[in-house]
This record gives structure tokens, C-alpha cells and sequence, in this order.
DNA sequence: CTTGATAATCTCAACGTTGAGATAAAACAG
DNA sequence: CTGTTTTATCTCAACGTTGAGATTATCAAG
């Protein structure tokens, strides 16, 4: 069986035999590109028919995950997020007129530069019958692998996480 | 060793204990988007140095990898990049200024509608270079994993690839 | 031919992110 | 204390993509 980086890398051998040797690197690197961007495609369309955006999942299972009392500083968020502080603004801004966050400052005697992002009950609720519906999704997405292919193709992709350094979530 | 992801796992576990069983498509897929983040930021870095967006070496290498005449209808690049018509048209305005591309309409009897992308010679040589420097870039990042088990890697994710139906360029 | 449907590309406003800079609070040094 | 540096968040213009619609050309029927 053949994928769409097989047909690639057949164009480049046709192409430019001088780089067969150099090519092997594209058969993890360049389907991981690929599989990044059907992923983002799936996820996205997966979020947008529940009516969130994609980062705004984010958000929500970052939040939930962090346990009580499901609030965390902006800075917090970005770095999970791996994204700039504009864009995390922006979501907050967002998500909490739709009424599934809410910012929170430090009352007392606390850092008053911070500010806490609290999911309100309505988020919670969202958040819960998301992730029911996202894991039943993934589970489907990798029917074809098989449950014993999936933890052996876990492992080497954890190690090729780790050689980058990706080793906390923030 | 643990990464990023089985740090989330953690806390999901922790936080909704309810959740363990169906949590597993997450080792592969939870690693998969990530990778898929970290993966672009390099890739774009990389391009950047080089005076490239990524969406210009998409279409310089679909068009280099293409062989002679080494010229594409928009049509078949916006296929091959998995981006929308608006995109294609950006990005060869872009880089038809750059004098990377240009673009060529049928002359005799064929078909007015469809307009030819051809890479120039400087085009030609900013691939060359670009591709050389980037297998190297690539060989340096799966260091970590070795030969066998990228080889091993790369076929469970062909697989994946497969069975979301992504087996042909255009 | 003529009509209608399909196809290829371009146009453009809306959207989310980036990245630099602004603001304000806290931490540190003298 | 006072002045400097660092930290946390927000602001805003620029950028690339999306997605719907417009334009122009081809194809299929009658």
C-alpha cells in the first residue's frame, strides 16, 4: 500500500535521484506534517459543529484538566496553548461572552497583575459532553491501527517528543 | 521518561477518573497534534531564516518535485497544499513579485480558464538550495529515533494516513 | 447555435494569530 | 525608600487563510 508521501517521495526520486539517500527523513517528518494538517482539519470541523473553535476547546480542556478550582492565570494558558499572549486575549474575550469563562482577579493581598481564568458552570457542562464526544471520535480515528500498533506508535512518537524538548506542558 | 502528553493524561486521570479506559487514543493522537504545533513553529523558523514563508516552499517544492516543464495549474497546487483558492492566489501574487513563479496561460487551443504556475530559474535555484539544507535540517531532528525505528514509525503512520484516505497528491 | 451546468481562477470581507509595544504591578539592588 | 529590571496582561496593526461570491471559459443537451 502506498500513502500521499509515498507518491511524493516517488516525484522527488524521478526527480532528483542525487537525493534518494537524503529522502528517508521525509517518510516520519513529512507524513507528520500531513497527518498535522488532517488532524487540524478533522478537530476543527469536529469543534466548529458543536460551535467552538478550536482554541477554545484548548481552553476549556486546559482548564478542566487542572482540576479545582478549574481557574489558571492567562500566562498559564498560552504556554499550554503554545501561543502568543494577543491570541490567548483574544479567546478569553471571546469564550467569555459566550459565558464559558470568566476573568477573576486576585482579592486579597495576591499578584494584582495576574488574572485568573475560572470556567463558569456553563463551561464545565460544555467541556464534559465535548470530551465524551471527542474520545468516542479518536477512538474511531484509529480503528484501523488497532490497540496494540496505537501504544507501540505512542512510544516512538513520546520519544520523538522528548528529543524536542517537549517534556511539560508549561 | 515521560513527555508533554502523558503529563495531560496524568491530570485527566487525576481529575476525571472516570475516563482512564477511553483515554489511550490520546498517547497517539494528543502526541500527533502536538508534534503537529511543534513541527510547524520549526519548519516555519527554518523558512523564515531563508526569507520563505511555508506556504511558498509548498509550492516551490510541489512544482520542483513536478519535473519538466516544472509549471502546475493553480488547480493542482491548491489540491496538493490543502489550502482553500484564496490562498493559492495570495501566494503566487507573493511570490510572482519575488520572481520565484509565473504565471503562463495556454497559448494555442487549450483551455483559457486554467493559468500554468511555472518556476522561474531563480525559483529553481532558491528549491535547490532550500531542499538541501532542509533534508539535512530533518536527518539532524530524527537523530533521536535512528534509522530502524524511524523506518518502523513512518510505516504506522502510512498506515494512518491510509485509512483517513489520504493516498494521492492531488 | 443556444441554454444550462460545470469548472478554474480571482476578489474581498471576516477571522484568528503574530509580534511589537504599552501599561501596570511586583521584585530586586543600592 | 528610590530607581531599575522583570513579569503579567492587554492593545493594535499586519499577515495569511477561509469561504462565499463574481467572473470567465468549457462542456453537454437539445
Amino acid at each position: 500500500m502506498s500513502d500521499a508521501v509515498d507518491a511524493i517521495i516517488g516525484q522527488w526520486v524521478a526527480e532528483r535521484p542525487d537525493l534518494e539517500e537524503d529522502l528517508w527523513p521525509v517518510h516520519v517528518l513529512g507524513r507528520l506534517q500531513r497527518l498535522g494538517r488532517v488532524l487540524d482539519k478533522e478537530f476543527r470541523t469536529f469543534a466548529a459543529q458543536r460551535g467552538l473553535e478550536l482554541g477554545e476547546v484548548d481552553v476549556l480542556t486546559t482548564l478542566q484538566r487542572s482540576g479545582p478550582p478549574y481557574a489558571l492565570p492567562a500566562g498559564a494558558l498560552l504556554k499550554a496553548a503554545m501561543v502568543t499572549s494577543g491570541a490567548i486575549t483574544n479567546r478569553i474575550d471571546r469564550m467569555e461572552a459566550k459565558g464559558l469563562v470568566e476573568r477573576v482577579r486576585e482579592e486579597g493581598g495576591g499578584d494584582r497583575r495576574t488574572v485568573r481564568i475560572r470556567l463558569t458552570d456553563h463551561g464545565h457542562e460544555v467541556t464534559r459532553e465535548y470530551m465524551a464526544a471527542h474520545l468516542a471520535n479518536e477512538a474511531r480515528m484509529l480503528r484501523a491501527l488497532g490497540r496494540e500498533e496505537s501504544d507501540r506508535l505512542g512510544g516512538s512518537l513520546r520519544k520523538l517528543l522528548e528529543s524536542f524538548g517537549d517534556t511539560s506542558i508549561g
